[in-house]
DNA sequence: TAGATTGTTAATCGATTAACAATC
DNA sequence: TAGATTGTTAATCGATTAACAATC
């Protein structure tokens, strides 16, 4: 999937998911690209755009039809394939994303945890276990795991990325807010919630804030 | 702040300052454009643009001074201004997130937690008080905050964002997957880890996926 | 039919990349 | 000086928006 799909078009496409998604649970037949267009304040011919792109056809006068579109969506986006993973680093996003029963509808599936701290070892986390860092290697063999949530602290995050790519990681979802430096063939997503944040509150200059006292 | 800065350009920006902030406490002096670019894999002209976008001058044959443009990207970014803020919605990401002490070297300060659940309100979670919902428009007013951080079932996203609204909030951190339908002069966020983790999946065909049996 | 919508081509816009004079 | 880097202008690229014929 995903073969030529531009990137600004593959972000946008869970977000018409989340509204197909509404259309189809209010019992709706058919939803329209201006009124999916309305709804996230964007251009009307962009929607048709990215449909098109994936290459899901409309009806002349009708819009597109809900329950289809939704089902194709699913599949462009591979919602309905598991992806397993394993989460490296019991902070606390790391467990919180392990407790997120909400990943497994959008095709995320966490095996287990990892960790130095003994006395996080062998803790159960949302039906998880928590194994030592030592037993990753033979853990993704015998699982076939290709996928890594990283959420260690930012001190150890390029040491412990490279013992993950080490151990047959090809896919790592970072949650730290280093700039990982690995082999081009491991695909790193950075996902930095405090520089999330940053670009956010940047934008908003106009909202009064108090300075820091040091 | 952020004037005329482009989107793009303001996402990139924390970026830099995770790189410059390496190299500070590598004891540095210099950092160059086609180190930066290189780290982040771009191109260095982008990176002298971006750097001229906030009006920091570069020194010819050296480059940027690391110390000097560490601070002078913590002032335009806001990170030594304190951005207060509640959370609503007490489940797993709002718990991560109010007890992850990171934020505060970028600026956010969570004040207090919300929710309706009987058994959450008055615990105290990293040091915050957990309050009923009710009691929101008043310690917004109290506290003179602006920006919440939604942390939600979907079920209730929007009406609970309707009376953050009503309420005072101006800005919304919006971790629920949820197109909220807002008032335009209240700035709403984006940050769907699901619809990011689709995104991403999407973006690795290439790695091997198991069907789900339904 | 009349009217609304798709699908797509063409026009516009803006962001990225290349090039290079100015600088130290 | 020679060489490396900035800062910026110009060229390229790609994404968004506008327009409209085709469709039902």
């Amino acid at each position: 999937m995903s073969s030529k799909i531009s990137m600004p078009t593959l972000k946008r496409l869970p977000r018409y998911y989340s509204i197909v998604c509404q259309f189809f649970d209010a019992g709706e037949k058919y939803i329209t690209s201006p009124i999916i267009a309305k709804r996230l304040v964007m251009d009307d011919s962009q929607v048709r755009k990215d449909i098109s792109a994936i290459k899901y056809p409309g009806k002349s006068k009708m819009g597109f039809e809900v329950a289809d579109l939704k089902k194709h969506l699913e599949n462009y986006l591979g919602l309905n394939k598991q992806k397993e993973a394993f989460v490296v680093g019991v902070g606390n996003i790391g467990v919180a994303l392990s407790k997120y029963e909400n990943f497994e509808n959008y095709g995320l599936k966490i095996l287990a945890l990892f960790d130095n701290d003994p006395h996080k070892v062998d803790t159960v986390i949302a039906g998880k276990q928590v194994f030592h860092m030592s037993k990753l290697k033979d853990l993704i063999e015998r699982l076939n795991v290709y996928v890594a949530i990283l959420t260690v602290p930012k001190k150890v995050a390029q040491e412990v990325a490279d013992y993950l790519v080490d151990s047959g990681i090809k896919a790592i979802w970072n949650f730290t807010s280093v700039n990982l430096d690995l082999p081009e063939d491991v695909k790193v997503w950075h996902e930095d919630l405090a520089a999330s944040f940053v670009t956010f509150s940047s934008s908003i200059a106009d909202i009064p804030q108090r300075e820091l006292k040091k």
